[in-house]
DNA sequence: CAAACAGATTTTGTATCCAAAGTTAAGATC
DNA sequence: GATCTTAACTTTGGATACAAAATCTGTTTG
């Protein structure tokens, strides 16, 4: 793909996912070709390749609209990504970690390291180590040797919640998300552990108790978010 | 999507398939286009759908090329689809069976009794009974609860041997065949009762256990399809 | 003989036009 | 007043035209 779809693509998309465009609001190919100042043909690529992410739904004969996401289809597209990593780990650790894996994993958690081990937690670390938990877990998925693990998981990366690093920072509660984050960094040392060792069933076990932990935690915080989500994409939709 | 890119889209997809289409021919929109008489528009659309399965990968400026599948690539798609399935089992179990797919079950499972306790091995039965195994695997897929679960296994689906009920009978050895068939249906009957019963550790793990032994199975029918692939694919070629 | 340049061809991306399918709304009829 | 019918409109799918980008080829030059 090009310039002008590649765009529409990467507009659309970051509107929907930053609540600009409201879950069932009506989507179609003349009206964003319009307002992008495209032609349809581009549009309608970009359009096709959002349905099949799960972005928007198709209305026969009724244009698309804004798939509306519950908290149950969070807690599905966890599940789903859970069960993928899992894979991967189990099957990295079966092939054996490649250098360039090893090196990326162990920058992560030197990484980690550094933030936990400061004096006093500081809020700004924090984005940093959500860019090593998120370099952990793609580094895991895409480099075990099996490239369709990484296919089948793109197909769900985009529905809210299934992408890595998607959850935020809970600032009013820094203690609590300290101990999380510390008990999720020994689980990346006993995932990579496991995985050096080629120790399979370690790896595969460790890696979804991990995707576990991190399930119920988001469960707790979606469900936070979207009880009042109609007030938030209220307020997002009217500026 | 409607009749003129369907149609291109199922074609070609039987073409790669069947192997009249070769790993590594150029494909092109034009030329499709030209072969199917249709519209270059059409033919983009079913390309891109291809291109997502896998089947082709896109040459930046020098078309399509159908894709080469080694029998590691073949083991790649059957363990994202036994992950898949286990979990698929595992959440069925966890939110209960539901009165269709329970009816959807029983049947698959009467019809391959009914094959089994036949006084003699009847090999016509054989493709029925693929069908009643497709029915078994897709109707947990489908209807365990989490509809993501069967978006992921969509997009690698297509892959060969990756779908179900891809393996053939092989009728070189029909008492060995009917030995498999009668331990896979035990562990069909497993499956049903754990899930049934709620038991959901029970359930994805006997899945797994079941995915397992299909992997096994397919490694050793693959590497001898495979192996003397190269013959078999220039032949079709040449007719 | 190798490398580089230029022209020709292929291939793709975008715009626009047309037709078909389906949806909505208004009006007529019972 | 309710329902059926019809007509206008919306929306999408497909065809064609055009332009740009990339690749291939053939020739020329060092």
């Amino acid at each position: 793909m090009s310039s002008s779809s590649q765009r529409v693509l990467a507009v659309v998309r970051r509107q929907i996912l930053n609540g600009e465009r409201m879950p069932g609001e009506k989507i179609t190919e003349v009206g964003i070709a319009a307002e992008m100042d495209v032609s349809r043909t581009p549009t309608r690529t970009a359009l096709a390749t959002l349905a099949a992410e799960g972005l928007i739904e198709k209305r026969s004969g009724r244009g698309f609209t804004v798939r509306s996401i519950s908290s149950a289809d969070v807690e599905k597209s966890i599940a789903v990504r859970a069960a993928l990593e899992a894979l991967a780990a189990r099957t990295m650790a079966e092939n054996g970690m490649p250098k360039s894996a090893e090196d990326a994993l162990l920058q992560s958690i030197a990484y980690t390291e550094k933030v936990l081990d400061a004096d006093e937690p500081d809020p700004d670390y924090m984005d940093g180590y959500q860019e090593a938990n998120i370099l952990f877990h793609e580094t895991i998925m895409y480099q075990c040797g099996n490239d369709l693990i990484a296919h089948a998981y793109e197909r769900i990366a985009m529905l809210p919640l299934a992408a890595l690093g998607s959850l935020a920072f809970d600032r009013t509660n820094p203690r609590r998300e300290l101990q999380r984050l510390t008990v999720g960094h020994s689980q990346h040392i006993i995932i990579f552990d496991a995985i050096k060792k080629r120790d399979a069933a370690r790896a595969e076990a460790m890696m979804r108790e991990h995707s576990h932990a991190t399930l119920n935690y988001a469960d707790l915080f979606v469900k936070r978010i979207y009880e009042t989500g109609g007030a938030a994409a209220e307020t997002a939709a009217l500026k």
